[in-house]
DNA sequence: CAGTGGTCTAGACCACTGG
DNA sequence: CAGTGGTCTAGACCACTGC
């Protein structure tokens, strides 16, 4: 019924020697795990496994830390590095919720694209347009960012975001067909919040993380036509992997971002 | 002598209560500060001030509990969120040293751009070329991105940087005249490591953080000698501003990227 | 071996939320 | 008011580094 860490606690007061891998066979580096590292994973292994839905609150430290057998405060630590990773959320006197893209002003985490005068609230919610949604079979492209095998069926997605109804993203989206048994145009069209939301209502996929990388190009003349620009009007050129749980990629999309009245912001640190 | 939290612990075993700002008046939050961050603060002044300087150690945490009158998991907590802002840099058995960017490997912290087969290491270092160093006047918008006045004494720096004889990035810099005296072209030519990396040395300035607007345009025709490039070339546009400590803007830069043999990676958490 | 950061515990109390 | 996360302490022991 509960989960125990890999290692043994016979006696609460003595300080635990930590486990190894119990069976790994002569590995150079014995790959000592700490304790609240087995634990952030066990409480990922729940995530990814649905026992908590997205926005629904997990258990509390203290429940937690029974469950496992360990301290609060090892408890803490696990749960800590999930909230920094935006995987959970935390809310003092409330608890602690399963993140989700569907929360009200956080949404869109992953949309750096910002109005010039730096304030997206300002332009509202984008106008979106979906084009068209077709089954069709993965490129060698598509299949290696997907981790999937060359002619596997994915789902296409391709739709315009326009903001003040000025066209100002086209993208194309790339979805391995089997999670997404279903998706439709007119279920696109229908859904409110932004389209990571949908995926996590509808089909279970929640994106954790993305990997963008980032190109200045010219358009060609379906893409001119569907932008309403012209082929001498330069597109930042944005490529997507999305990943779920456990680093595995359910996503590729490719978007032209007009950027004569917005820019991709970045923070560095 | 020794710095102390702004509470107070008369009695070790007693819980400290909290201070709040003694002579804050009336402000509607009464801005609560825990314990660990007065700490971080006490020690970021004194990154700040130059007591320690980059790549040295600072004192143990013990020390530093010991320096504060707090116990050693309070500055233990202090020490992780700098050393998570890439201010400090923890390592285990050693200590804990500051963070700059003449570390090799993980400098070059802020340049993005990464060549198409995603190992920047597999090209070598750049091949920088400084084509002027000159003492100048801001204009508005420098001054904005400084936040100094319009007028006021700026250095420009302009120089190209090359990746396997290719030119790649075409960067204009701004850097307030006064923290920044002395620097001239031969001094810059002269240095091995990145720019950040001479500031620190030469000048006391660290950079911390950055934050870059990007977007798609096409170069003038100066652009395109200097990048060996045509006008039908659209290039990456990377404004950035850069901060040292107290988020003071400390430079000013506009970059332009050749996009076709590299692209600019951007990880979304 | 001593010294550093890293993990873990147990317990106390504080700040915040909602009924 | 009870329940949750947040802070702080004190002490023990572990893992890693370098002498």
């Amino acid at each position: 019924m509960s989960a125990t860490p890999i290692f043994n606690t016979d006696s609460a007061a003595a300080a635990n020697t930590q486990a190894r891998e119990s069976v790994a066979p002569l590995q150079p580096t014995p790959a000592f795990s700490p304790l609240y590292q087995q634990i952030k994973a066990l409480i990922l292994q729940s995530l990814k496994a649905g026992e908590w839905k997205p926005s629904a609150a997990i258990p509390s430290e203290i429940e937690l830390a029974g469950r496992f057998k360990v301290s609060q405060g090892t408890v803490r630590k696990a749960v800590d590095e999930l909230a920094s990773e935006n995987l959970l959320v935390r809310r003092q006197g409330k608890g602690t919720f399963v993140a989700t893209h569907a929360e009200r002003q956080i949404q869109y985490r992953f949309l750096k694209l910002i109005p010039d005068n730096g304030d997206p609230s300002s332009e509202g919610p984008a106008q979106r347009h979906i084009i068209e949604c077709k089954r069709t079979r993965a490129s060698v492209e598509v299949a290696r960012a997907l981790a999937i095998r060359t002619g596997d069926a994915v789902l296409q997605v391709r739709r315009v975001l326009s903001f003040a109804n000025i066209p100002t993203i086209l993208e194309d989206l790339w979805l391995p067909a089997a999670p997404f048994k279903g998706l439709t145009a007119e279920r696109l069209r229908d859904s409110n919040g932004p389209m990571y939301a949908l995926f996590e209502t509808e089909f279970d996929v929640r994106m954790v993380r993305a990997e963008e990388k980032i190109r200045a190009v010219l358009p060609d003349a379906e893409q001119c036509a569907l932008l309403k620009t012209d082929a001498q009007t330069p597109l930042l050129s944005v490529e997507r992997i999305a990943y779920t749980y456990n680093d595995a990629p359910m996503e590729m999309r490719r978007g032209l971002y007009l950027t004569s009245k917005h820019y991709y912001r970045n923070a560095l640190n």
